[in-house]
DNA sequence: AAATCGGGGAC
DNA sequence: GTCCCAGATTT
């Protein structure tokens, strides 16, 4: 049943495109017609919906951060089956659970998890603390994401306010200006919490915030936005002056710097040198390939992880090109091989190289790019 | 080729 | 508090 909503406070939103009149009765009514459309057109059988197990839901929620449904759907029913609860995701080693995690991308987001699992277990005894205050204090959640879990686990009043959501405001709403922007995003931040429904059942507060994400997820999307299926299109800003295109408003270009590194690949038979990098910046705490800066550089090092063996001169491997938001990376990569095939003792008690079958990558976090390369590496053997 | 996207760490 | 960064995917 949509609740009688309480009187705004009468938050304007920072546009003046929106007609006032249309603005207000809208606001008043969000809620309810968003509860009621996602009830008819939302999505239901996702495999974190239909429960209050906190910990299923915040381990969806962390998964989504960046990352779509039908990339995520499988990644949450292997987590789910090797770690069935907070306890026994905290129990294991973190080094198991970076490489489940591997391909997903964003592998803070796996050393938060395993953090906040035991977090949740020392202090909170096993169970997720209600409140999303509490709940954002913890590793890897924040606000939108506490507020996410607050809701669908705990029925609390609290809104997310994530890319989908931003874009469903902007566009609604008319709200103008790039929402990575600080002064805008509290606005919508405030404009957001403005449309929370009242006295809304738990089932209510789900529903809204899930409406939230689908009518972002499904109708609004940022290409081609499916008005005509839209609740509110006829009070949308951006469909009644035909700019959907322009909100919200793009992110100011900047050019971003290319930077350029050397890779190893270091052979020994089927097996490559692989090196643990740093827990922080780029890839931080995955294996990669030992770097250096430049060619002579990088024939120093492989000299030294040789040890006692011989190693070949570098031969070049096709280059290749990451692109990262605020740069590109330029990989050159140079392979050497061992003369003595006495790799595996070489680089013996060192714990951040490690000596690894080609076919056994899976087991090790790999970057991407990385794992391509070396992908085609086993393609060229035999 | 360009744009996207929540949280954390640097500052 | 504010700014800057991360990576895989979509368009």
């Amino acid at each position: 049943m949509p609740s009688r909503l309480t009187p705004r406070s009468a938050e304007r939103s920072p546009t003046s495109a929106a007609p006032a009149a249309s603005a207000s009765s809208l606001t008043s009514d969000f809620s309810s017609r968003l509860v009621a459309w996602q009830r008819k057109h939302g999505r239901h059988d996702l495999p974190w919906q239909n429960t209050r197990d906190a910990y299923r839901i915040w381990l969806s929620e962390i998964m989504l951060q960046q990352t779509q449904v039908s990339t995520v759907i499988p990644y949450y029913a292997k987590f789910l089956a090797r770690f069935p609860d907070v306890a026994a995701l905290a129990a294991a080693p973190v080094d198991d659970v970076m490489a489940l995690w591997a391909g997903l991308g964003y592998y803070t987001r796996a050393r938060n998890l395993h953090r906040c699992a035991q977090v949740v277990v020392q202090q909170y005894g096993g169970a997720f603390p209600a409140s999303v205050d509490e709940l954002a204090e913890l590793p890897g959640i924040g606000r939108s994401t506490a507020a996410a879990i607050a809701s669908f686990a705990f029925g609390a009043r609290a809104t997310i306010l994530d890319g989908n959501v931003k874009r469903v405001l902007a566009r609604v709403f008319g709200v103008e200006g790039f929402p990575g922007e600080k002064k805008v995003e509290n606005a919508m931040w405030t404009l957001a919490e403005s449309l929370l429904p009242s006295n809304a059942s738990d089932d209510e507060v789900s529903a809204y915030t899930q409406g939230l994400m689908d009518l972002g997820a499904t109708l609004c999307v940022r290409g081609k936005p499916d008005c005509l299926r839209c609740p509110f299109a006829a009070d949308c800003v951006a469909n009644v002056t035909g700019r959907q295109r322009e909100l919200p408003t793009a992110r100011p270009k900047k050019v971003v710097p290319t930077r350029r590194t050397w890779m190893l690949v270091l052979r020994d038979g089927n097996a490559v040198m692989l090196e643990k990098r740093p827990p922080s910046g780029i890839w931080g705490g995955l294996w990669s390939l030992p770097e250096a800066a430049d060619e002579a550089a990088l024939a120093t090092r492989a000299r030294e992880f040789g040890g006692g063996a011989g190693v070949s001169s570098l031969a070049p491997l096709a280059p290749l090109t990451h692109v990262f938001t605020h740069f590109k990376l330029d990989i050159e990569p140079r392979l050497a091989e061992l003369e003595r095939g006495v790799g595996a003792l070489a680089a013996l008690g060192d714990a951040d190289t490690a000596w690894v079958a080609l076919s056994d990558l899976d087991s090790f976090g790999v970057p991407a790019p990385v794992r391509k390369l070396l992908d085609g590496l086993q393609g060229s053997l035999i």
